[in-house]
DNA sequence: TAAAAACCATCGATAAATTATGGTTTTTGC
DNA sequence: GCAAAAACCATAATTTATCGATGGTTTTTA
């Protein structure tokens, strides 16, 4: 009987040990799971350098947000992807994460192009076997919120340069434009001229940022 | 009960038939499927235009290859996706396509945006019946093969214009590189300075056009 | 092995983006 | 309600990127 070897990082042990004993106790066809559990980025990081020199992970399940030990260098579970991906490029990488907004998403599928992508609202018992079942034969398997952020990106026809989506960013989280040109490397009036020039595209001229926003999110890019 | 109402538009009349038994024979919940059949693009796009002034279609599946009756207009099922969301905009669209090639999935993506998209070589009764289901309650439903080449397309940080995917396209179309003026209204010295930079992009400096395919192929362009 | 096609480099012309400047309007905090 | 801040806008100069013409070399193909 075959072993699929499992590490599932969360920062809430109660997480992991849900998938522990959800993927343990589960009959699958022509194989077993064993789950490995960690609560820190640092913690991860060294089970993932481990492994690579017996036997990889399968399948590494990671949670985005990691309160890290070490407060002054914030390492979040996409960090960890991206790790993942270079010492232990054949273990398969799914997010299990509470973000179902379009720019994590986005964001990760760029950065890690993970395996899978589950929405915690969404997991359960038969949606985590299946996860397993699909990623380690045939890839990918997100879950319906998942799909409903990338279809939506998908459909976009608007293709916005880097400082573009900066700028969207930017607004989101609710920087100050004068304050944008200490993130981007534009000037102010360029910065204000985007803006103008993506409010024509979205067809929502001479509306203020809040229409801007809420626009960006409608389309999938924050 | 309910009736869900399909149309089901394939050149080959067993396949459309397929659908209809296999639909109209299942158990869902709460709820039985009526399905109407359409060989060509004007009958079809005969019935959504009628069906809208009594009971419009809740679910519309399509075939993209349709030999149209008139030889001098050729449509398409990607064609009647784009009538059907005009005429019929509370229809849900789903094509049931051979094609999981990523040109025509990504296209198809932007111009229909389909609650739906499946490789024929997947489905079967099972996968019809989910997707029936999926669709009605929380698109999108996409089996495998389309999943996979929309997950390529999504991991591509790489955005080019459309000019140059009309050169890509053409490419990989055989289309030879002095030919391209008549297609795409860019000069000679344009089309080969693009496809050099394109390649740059690519990471592939100084190859041929071969490897340029085959990386565009890769990287989910076409 | 010719001929065709692809490939490459340079350069002037053109178009587009950026930025500085100086303003007006709207929002915000007290 | 009012002053300050921020956002918004228009113009013009400057920089940058793109385009296309020309004339060539290398590779493919018939």
């Amino acid at each position: 009987m075959n072993i699929i070897r499992i590490l599932a990082v969360d920062d809430h042990e109660m997480t992991t040990l849900g998938y522990k004993f959800i993927l343990e106790d589960s009959e699958f066809d022509g194989f077993k799971v064993h789950v490995d559990t960690s609560k820190t980025f640092e913690e991860a990081s060294e089970k993932i350098r481990q492994s690579v020199n017996r036997l990889p992970y399968h399948i590494i399940l990671l949670d985005i947000q990691l309160s890290s030990n070490i407060e002054h260098k914030e390492k979040t579970g996409e960090d960890l992807g991206v790790l993942a991906r270079e010492v232990s490029p054949e273990s398969k990488v799914v997010f299990m994460s509470s973000f179902s907004d379009n720019y994590r998403i986005n964001s990760i599928m760029q950065s890690v192009d993970p395996e899978g992508y589950m929405v915690k609202s969404e997991i359960d018992e038969a949606s985590l076997q299946s996860m397993v079942k699909t990623v380690t034969s045939n890839p990918p398997y997100y879950t319906q919120k998942a799909l409903a952020a990338i279809r939506k990106k998908m459909a976009n026809r608007i293709n916005l340069d880097e400082n573009d989506k900066k700028i969207l960013y930017h607004l989101s989280i609710g920087t100050k434009t004068k304050d944008m040109i200490n993130h981007i490397s534009l000037s102010l009036p360029t910065i204000e001229n985007r803006k103008r020039h993506i409010k024509a595209l979205f067809g929502i001229e001479k509306q203020n940022d809040q229409a801007l926003i809420s626009e960006a999110r409608d389309r999938g890019f924050i």
